[in-house]
RNA sequence: CGAGUCGGCCGGACAGUCGCGGGGAUCCACGGGAUCCUCGAGGAAAGUCCGGGCUCCACAGGGCAGGGUGCCAGGUAACGCCUGGGAGGCGCGAGCCUACGGAAAGUGCCACAGAAAACACACCGCCGAUGGCCCACGGGCACAGGCAAGGGUGAAAAGGUGCGGUAAGAGCGCACCGCGCGGGUGGCAACACGCCGCGGCAGGGUAAACCCCACCCGGAGCAAGACCAAAUAGGGAGGCCAGGAUGCGGCCCGCAUCGCCUCCGGGUAGGUCGCUUGAGGCAGCCGGUGACGGCUGUCCCAGAUGAAUGACUGUCCCCGACAGAACCCGGCUUACAGGCCGGCUCGAUUU
């Protein structure tokens, strides 16, 4: 783990179906109105994120990206309280009228909800 | 200065910190990572409405069906685009707009009004010369009949103006305008003509209604398509032990099936290519009214694949619109805060 704890590379990310499939078959859950934070144990030390913002969220290409950099932001700076686990935002209808900050608020919320029950919060 | 019109351009800036994607160099405990350098969204990246390249499939030729285009010429790889020109319309003007072939091929449709919507018609009208009667010789009366000028209806009533003509009228005649046909001249052509001749003269609209005419058009799309290739199902070829198992045989031989190895084939997960050097950008010169073309020089300018440009802080201003590449180009259309530059037009003012 020589890996910087703010930077945000490949590895700390979700990337084939397959590994979205595993979070996506036994997830603990942790949600409100505006998105869903699905996340599912690893054995690799480190906490890594997928995103799911699909056209129902928005219907502009613009207001989507603007979403997924703020998440991943939010990531980037926290992941080193997370734990070992595989996390996957779920974007609802109406996310795009949140302020950012208090978008980081609830994504904060929501993963450290979900290390705690994981019970391995570092 | 005000109002307008056309064309071109920009689309927050700078600094710091933490991050992200591509490329290059160097290094390391190299299917990973570190350091440094460098590049990293738009004028519409959008809608996916046209046109092409590219890829795979189909394809002898021709025709039909279907779709598209529709004044002429040019530009282009091509176009439904652009440029120039013509015609019609709008505007004082600069300029703008046009789905702009055919309704004297056929079919269909067209409210209301109006006498009549076409073999035109005669409601109100005009005349009543000719023929009849009366007469104070000016004329009057009635009918037969003639007429379509005026009124009225309508989007449209078979051309307009004037003169002649007549009882009143009428392309009835004439002149000019308009229309059609033939010719001439100019123009590549559309078309034009204050050129000539002929005809008193066709004709309501609608073809983004059917239709006719001319020209154009195979289909699907980068999840196209190509390659590498764990796994797995079954397959093909060769070899191995002349050893074995099972079946058919009383037994031998033999035949069939089974085993192991190699290769071929196959293609799932996954990966690689396609993937950015191009009908390319910029500058200069040349040809062209222009769209555009030619030559020379120069530059390399996103290539991601859950998908990269962000966050935070500070300073400044007029406080930041519409909006995010996904194979690539050329157009069109639509969205858009604010701002800059230039040409031209109209009006006002000033010395």
């Amino acid at each position: 783990m020589a890996r910087t704890p703010q930077g945000f590379p490949r590895p700390a990310r979700l990337t084939r179906p397959s590994e979205f499939r595993r979070v996506f078959a036994h997830p603990r859950r942790s949600s409100d109105r505006y998105l869903t934070v699905l996340a599912a144990p690893n054995d690799l030390g480190h906490p890594r994120l997928g995103l799911a913002i699909s056209r129902k969220v928005s219907p502009r290409a613009v207001e989507r990206n603007r979403i997924k950099r703020l998440i991943r932001e939010r990531f980037r700076h926290l992941q080193a309280e997370l734990g070992n686990l595989d996390f996957v935002v779920i974007g609802r209808h109406g996310l795009t009228q949140l302020p950012a900050a208090q978008l980081n608020e609830i994504l904060e919320r929501h993963w450290k909800r979900l290390s705690r029950q994981s019970g391995n919060a570092s």
